[in-house]
DNA sequence: CAACATACGGAACGCGCGCCCCGGTTGGCA
DNA sequence: TGCCAACCGGGGCGCGCGTTCCGTATGTTG
């Protein structure tokens, strides 16, 4: 690989670090481009797609959240670590919220790591049992997309917690 | 005005009934027109807009729920069956989850209503004390949309219904 | 230094959608 | 019944965006 090609590489991941994390994936590939210096095309010469761009932003990331994924003794503690984590990345950055939801494989493997984590929670009897993962995903979904729009991330996520857990009767 | 421009608009109407509550806001126009046997050229005759469309399409029933906003003995019942309301319109018809996005004077009709539920059931203790309108406004369009993605709405509106109540230790 | 593959920039394309314009048509009044 | 204003259909415009194409420039190799 040529030296400028890597060099226009590495300013096309920095400038699309940037602007996918202040405005999502919404952001015009063309705004990224002429942010990074660079003509569209260039940009597809290194990411034959937009999605793949997008991809190679938040692999990294995504990928630690999941490895994080505890498995303590307390299955209904790792599942809302977890959402806590997810909330905190999200609200911060406004890629995560988009992380969820454009398709990709690192998306089907957050999907698989909820599902699982909620599966043990609801074993340990933590989490309402009537809940499925497109529940969960769904639900997530909806509050990381609120949370850019002036509410407060805090009391959502805190809502949401608190909606989940078993009635205690 | 004429016989025919009286039964075109009731045609267009008809159609953007149906396919708003069908896809929502974001079904094409032309769709609209087509449905209705109609020029696109014909709509914008008897609606300046597209959102003046909508709106005439929903004022009837978002104005039916704001009215039926109970104010019984018990606020914070008041407001989660006012929630419920919507929840179930919304499960229904994709227009509900996009009347309280959309803007117009209907939404914020809609928001305000929602504002003085919520206010009185804070006063009354039923619901956590630390939520605003634009939270409590935020989260409900979230779940609404999520609705729509294959999610159980019924679960969805518990969670929500249950993580809002203010917790008695 | 020459020569060539590689990479670059940005103009251009295709598409979808909201919205507008205009030549033709039709309903209702005199 | 004849005339005119009201109305109609649908082609077309403008815009934004993802993506592609191609003439030009540049790094690399011998």
């Amino acid at each position: 690989m040529r030296a400028d090609a890597a060099r226009n590489r590495a300013k096309v991941l920095d400038a699309a670090r940037e602007l996918f994390a202040e405005q999502g994936f919404d952001v015009p590939l063309d705004e990224i481009a002429a942010k990074a210096g660079v003509g569209p095309g260039t940009v597809y010469r290194h990411f034959p797609t937009k999605q793949a761009l997008f991809q190679a932003v938040t692999e990294a990331r995504v990928s630690a959240m999941i490895a994080s994924a505890g498995s303590s003794g307390d299955p209904g503690a790792d599942l809302f670590a977890f959402l806590r984590k997810m909330a905190g990345e999200a609200a911060a950055k406004r890629d995560m919220s988009d992380a969820i939801a454009v398709p990709s494989e690192l998306r089907d493997s957050l999907h698989a790591t909820l599902g699982g984590l909620l599966a043990r929670a609801q074993e340990a009897g933590a989490v309402r049992a009537d809940i499925v993962t497109q529940d969960l995903v769904s639900l997530m979904k909806g509050m990381l997309q609120s949370m850019h729009e002036g509410a407060n991330p805090q009391v959502l996520l805190e809502i949401v917690l608190q909606g989940l857990q078993s009635r205690k009767p």
